[in-house]
RNA sequence: GCCCCGGUAGCUCAGGGGACAGAGCAACGGCCUUCUAAGCCGUGGGUCGCAGGUUCGAUUCCUGCCCGGGGUGCCA
């Protein structure tokens, strides 16, 4: 969004330095000085060749006799600006079209784009990782749709492989024929409880390894899992599985359908939706005739004890084996498989994959060899990486039972969410109470969650966590709440036409309607820099100048009828970027709080 | 060894060549007969890991080092 007078300011300099264009940019005035926003000539001075305090004299010099602007003020390098009220209003908040308008990328720039996450584990259910790959997949979907793009999200579920296995052993042998339904217990947290028995009785078996035989005291786990009674069972199941043996797919499937219902809640909670589901179990065998392919092609070359791999020398990626020796397929080759199957149904212009920062050189190798294989649209697969979280006393790990699982932890934010709320509604419930709490609940994980930058490691601290107050997703639900607080009771319908927009002028109106000019610059970067905290940092920085708004200008008792309806007005203009914004992250205004 | 990420207030995190380094939490002090106090205002708190370099200007860019984490599989 570019004010007249700065347009004017362009003209002007273009003008008298004998430019063709010139792109002048705004920021807000730091609070320690005078003015409301400032021009920065430091940023001029190597285009128009002179010293930035020279600039800043000229910008000065024009500004000040500019209609739209009050005050200019030169401090060293820049220019400080006090706008007309009327221009600010006109400009920036009274055509709320043109407000949205301005988050849209150009049409050029829009694509289609295919963005894989969340992609869990069918053996345990999800825990706060999880939790922050789908909030973060979620919002950069609902993100990238505000910016124009046309978005793909969907979900590629690991239910196959050894891990899988461990999970059915264990059912085998203690499961006593129970179900989710005999128990009452969520499928996904059912499965995952054999896998933790697993685990445990894994352990116990490789203890007694060792303790027999002396010589494995200082291997590592990963070298006697198969010299382990269950270990060994697990992989017998594996291979089982992989012949089609129909009683093991038959325990399989059972176990599957009882997790993927058990995500389907967590995901319901979440909001979380895909276009399309993949599974591992259907797609792990495309990866292999690709493979093929390239080996006949010449691309991939042959060991010759039969292992096929791919030479990335000369991006400093070694040899990379894609067929074992026994002809079975590696990580990679699962991926190099659904990444073709998923480029042929979407035809989408890029993809994305919201995956850890541990598997960044996993992708490196899986571009690398797409490129190798010839495939042009390889150029365009890019891997967000997001940091892990950790838990003060250190990393979350599913087999030690340290994690925070993600229903619980919604159980508990809804709760302390329905607590306060009843401290706020003292004697009677409201009728939406449950509804209320976990949308409060939601939004306090979530935000917490992507107000972090995508890859900073966090640190969370179950006990303080997750606030309802501060800098928080609550904070910016409550300025929506009190603002439709307001219109609910001025009761009345304003001509937005009719709003005498140069009404306002006092220091908070103004700072209000600057923050609102903002909107489409944030998400814009938001979308670019696949950054979610800079909209969440927004957020709060616009619900803030509305609390001191709100504080300081009463909107229904306003002095006159025109201020009243103007007031009126710019409220509603800010709830409605507050409920995009939020929307944006996926998370859900509120009417009342 | 090599590669990548991080080190900013007691804690959790922003900022990422430009004006005296920010916010929230925690601590302390004010503000509810006035549109919802999940709020507002204020105080204290920092050698931006260390050392060099580039620059008119470095917390930001470059180099080296220290500390923490991750990766470097015919594991996933």
């Amino acid at each position: 969004m570019k004010f007249s007078f700065i347009q004017d300011l362009e003209a002007h300099l273009c003008k008298e330095h004998a430019l063709e264009n010139l792109d002048v940019t705004w920021e807000l005035c730091p609070q320690d000085y005078e003015g409301e926003v400032t021009i920065n000539c430091f940023r001029l001075a190597p285009t128009l060749r002179k010293s930035p305090e020279q600039i800043a004299q000229t910008v000065q010099e024009y500004l000040e006799q500019h209609p739209d602007v009050e005050q200019a003020i030169c401090v060293k390098a820049f220019v400080n600006i006090v706008i007309t009220a009327a221009p600010l209003f006109q400009e920036t908040v009274a055509d709320e079209t043109q407000l949205l308008r301005d988050a849209k990328l150009p049409q050029e720039q829009q694509q289609r784009i295919l963005i894989e996450f969340s992609a869990p584990n069918t053996n345990k259910p999800q825990h706060l990782g999880h939790v922050r790959n789908n909030a973060l997949g979620q919002a950069i979907t609902s993100i990238f749709r505000r910016v124009g793009h046309t978005v793909i999200p969907v979900n590629l579920v690991n239910d196959r492989g050894i891990h899988i296995c461990q999970s059915m052993i264990a059912y085998q042998r203690w499961g006593n024929a129970a179900t989710p339904e005999s128990t009452g217990r969520k499928g996904d947290h059912f499965v995952g409880d054999f896998y933790v028995m697993f685990q445990q009785e894994q352990k116990r078996q490789l203890e007694e390894l060792r303790e027999q035989h002396p010589e494995f005291k200082d291997s590592p786990d990963e070298d006697l899992l198969l010299k382990t009674e269950i270990g060994q069972a697990a992989q017998n199941l594996l291979v089982a599985w992989e012949q089609g043996d129909p009683d093991v797919l038959r325990q399989w499937w059972t176990m599957h359908e009882w997790v993927m219902q058990g995500f389907e809640q967590t995901y319901a909670r979440m909001g979380v939706e895909f276009d399309k589901v993949y599974f591992e179990s259907e797609t792990f065998h495309y990866g292999r005739q690709l493979v093929h392919e390239g080996l006949e092609k010449g691309l991939l070359e042959e060991h010759s004890d039969g292992a096929v791999f791919c030479n990335l020398e000369d991006e400093k990626l070694g040899h990379k084996i894609v067929l074992r020796k026994d002809g079975t397929s590696v990580y990679v080759t699962q991926d190099l498989g659904t990444t073709l199957i998923k480029q042929q149904e979407y035809e989408p212009d890029q993809q994305i994959w919201i995956v850890g920062d541990e598997q960044k050189h996993h992708f490196r190798v899986l571009f690398a060899i797409l490129r190798k294989l010839g495939y042009t649209w390889a150029d365009q697969l890019t891997h967000m990486p997001y940091g892990m979280i950790d838990l003060p006393s250190g990393k979350m790990k599913s087999r030690e039972g340290t994690v925070v699982d993600a229903d619980e932890l919604f159980d508990e934010m809804a709760d302390l969410a329905r607590s306060e709320t009843r401290k706020r509604t003292e004697g009677e419930d409201p009728e939406d109470l449950d509804q209320r709490s976990e949308m409060i609940g939601m939004a306090a994980v979530k935000f917490m969650l992507l107000s972090a930058k995508p890859t900073t490691r966090l640190t969370f601290d179950p006990d303080k966590a997750v606030r309802f107050e501060g800098d928080t997703g609550p904070y910016v639900q409550y300025a929506c709440a009190r603002i439709s607080s307001i219109l609910r009771k001025a009761d009345e319908t304003v001509d937005e036409s009719a709003v005498c927009w140069n009404t306002l002028g006092t220091p908070e109106e103004k700072d209000l309607a600057l923050q609102c000019a903002l909107y489409g610059e944030t998400l814009r970067r938001a979308a670019r820099e696949q950054d979610t905290a800079a909209i969440t940092a927004y957020l709060l920085n616009l619900a803030k100048s509305f609390s001191r708004f709100y504080r300081e200008c009463s909107v229904l008792n306003a002095s006159s009828p025109e201020l009243r309806q103007a007031r009126l007005a710019l409220c509603a203009r800010v709830r409605t970027l507050l409920t995009e914004g939020l929307s944006s992250l996926t998370i859900e205004p509120l009417e009342s709080m």
